[in-house]
DNA sequence: ATGAAAGCGCTAACAG
DNA sequence: CTGTTAGCGCTTTCAT
């Protein structure tokens, strides 16, 4: 009889049963060293592991060849809308290869993104996968250093060599100032997202860009940074931009940071009795779920997020093997989801 | 010199730094044995080990005393936002007792979650928390007879003594019949959440015992089941309703299985010109991130998710040490949220 | 092709 | 109070 705390068959057990050694089944189990044993052995060995539902105690592997077949993936947070899309195209992929999953959050705190760095290489984890990278990050530029591999998605670190995979931040803020001056809009304001974040800052550097691109002035007064990529940080920055300007100077449009500081933003114009797209049009970025639900639906900008989830795990995967060796850098191409919060000016 | 693998320093390490054992070293750094040693000893243990920069090993430690201090959190799928404040609320209770989450997505398929589960289990995990459960889940109630602590949240499984924590759906809905019984509506539909998952058996059953409670009689067409909890699945169902329905029969309120219906029910009202709420009131539940800033703004029922997810992260947390024996259920008190898309008949 | 044996890093039972 | 020892389940080198 097995003690209360069995977790099941071992390769002792299987090997008993077949009559052979333990380290015999193991060759027979293992696909790479199938090859060194007879057939007909690996056959029987099979069988037996079957019949006792044998599975292999990942912490004996690991203990024994010092790798877990984990990969941590740290966010910011979980529940911003924009996350969890990442995180599930790179467990789909990791899964895929056999590597399990473990999920931690920071806050968008550089001390809890130490600590969960710390919990997990503690576990042990085979590679890292971060999307909560600050522009100034000594955590991650330090823990690159490391011997284990590190990818950033969504958001890049400031003079780090890591592999990284991202929307076009750039590309996407063309496109909605292209949108936006292609409707007759010469007075774009930017609600920039926070500037220590490689999103908020590239966004704002193409904001300025595009503009002078299409030809069109840069009012400083019409960009204002909004202190997180909220809801209520998007309103409060509206409010200041309404109260810096008046009907003279106001801007006719808003390119916003993101989705939330679009929302923000059309909850500062509803109070104001400005009416979207009629009087002031709104463009988010990101297009979060039920963004096309709001009333008006939002004009925004589409990143892959699954996909740069996917990619991540694709550059985690070369790099645990060893195949990729040069520092990958992509960019996913985004897409303008034109809807009804965009409209020529009056 | 170190091989290239290397992952740290060893207990072994620390013992030979300070001239010690390495069984002395580990009572020293265990808070459980640290009486037995000199506390002189500790000191010096303490210290060499923060030199080190020594972190035991999860996976000897584990493979030792048979427990990973892992616990996997199973849900349906990670990007509706019902879950990820679970999953954060429970991460967060676990986390601080020092076990490490994985998460699984399961997609709704009995077949992946079986999959995710034994992929869990052959990770050996010490418990697992499953927000997937179908009423009739074989592989659930298979689980629950293993030895290892199960704890749904969310959802039930039928027949099983498995602790759970859920959200009060009886009360819920009690609350939303009332809410347009005292607005004065007679002719209330409910498009209930599929009827193999508890929570849209609990809510179609409260739906009924509210509507009679209140002396309102339930017209067996105005009450359909949604394939799947999704907004194409409410705007399909709310279709249908108003298909089976004339001028006379339809309902002035429909009170809906969760936000995502109630969301596609609105699509739908749109779309025949109904204006929601002066023609037809909508209630969701939920209360989704967001649902607030719909057109209009969606009255729903809040359930408090994170605090689910924390519930059931203690519950396990005392199965794993062994304080609680009996089979908790907690159902946790929700809340209506009355905001725009409510309003008396006309 | 297979058996034997060592050892990954740690804990725990036993000696002293 | 501390050292010794055995062994968790597995992989892998070395014999055979």
């Amino acid at each position: 009889m097995r003690p209360p705390g069995a977790r099941g068959a071992t390769l002792k057990d299987v090997a008993d049963r077949v009559g052979v050694h333990p380290g015999t089944v193991s060759r027979a189990l293992n696909p790479a060293t199938q090859g060194m044993v007879n057939p007909d052995t690996v056959r029987k060995v099979q069988r037996a592991a079957k019949e006792l539902a044998y599975r292999p105690n990942p912490m004996a592997r690991g203990l024994k060849t010092s790798r877990s077949m984990t990969v941590g993936i740290i966010v910011p947070d979980i529940t911003n809308p924009l996350f969890p899309p990442i995180v599930k195209g790179a467990e789909a992929v990791l899964t895929e290869a056999g590597y399990t999953c473990l999920i931690g959050n920071t806050d968008n705190d550089i001390d809890r993104e130490r600590d969960v760095l710390e919990a997990f290489i503690g576990r042990q984890v085979d590679g890292l996968i971060v999307a909560s990278a600050q522009l100034e990050d000594e955590v991650l530029r330090h823990a690159a250093d490391g011997d284990r591999p590190l990818v950033l998605v969504n958001r890049r670190v400031e003079g780090a060599r890591i592999p990284l995979v991202v929307g076009d931040d750039a590309g996407g803020m063309e496109m909605a100032v292209r949108h936006l001056a292609e409707l007759g809009h010469t007075r774009i304001a930017h609600l920039a997202g926070p500037q220590f974040l490689s999103t908020g800052r590239a966004r704002a550097r193409a904001f300025r860009q595009s503009m002078h691109e299409f030809g069109l002035t840069v009012d400083p007064n019409l960009v204002l940074e909004c202190a997180t990529y909220s809801v209520e940080a998007g309103a409060a920055a509206a409010a200041a931009l309404f109260e810096a300007t008046d009907a003279e100077s106001a801007p006719t449009a808003i390119a916003c940071g993101n989705d939330q500081i679009a929302i923000g933003t059309c909850d500062v114009l509803r109070e104001r009795g400005l009416r979207c797209p009629q009087d002031v049009s709104v463009v988010g970025y990101n297009d979060m779920p039920y963004v096309d639900k709001l009333a008006p639906p939002l004009t925004t900008i589409r990143v892959p997020h699954a996909l740069l989830g996917a990619e991540a795990a694709r550059i985690m995967l070369r790099l645990l093997t060893g195949e990729d060796t040069a520092t990958s850098v992509i960019s996913l191409p985004v897409e303008l989801v034109v809807r009804g919060s965009t409209a020529p000016p009056r």
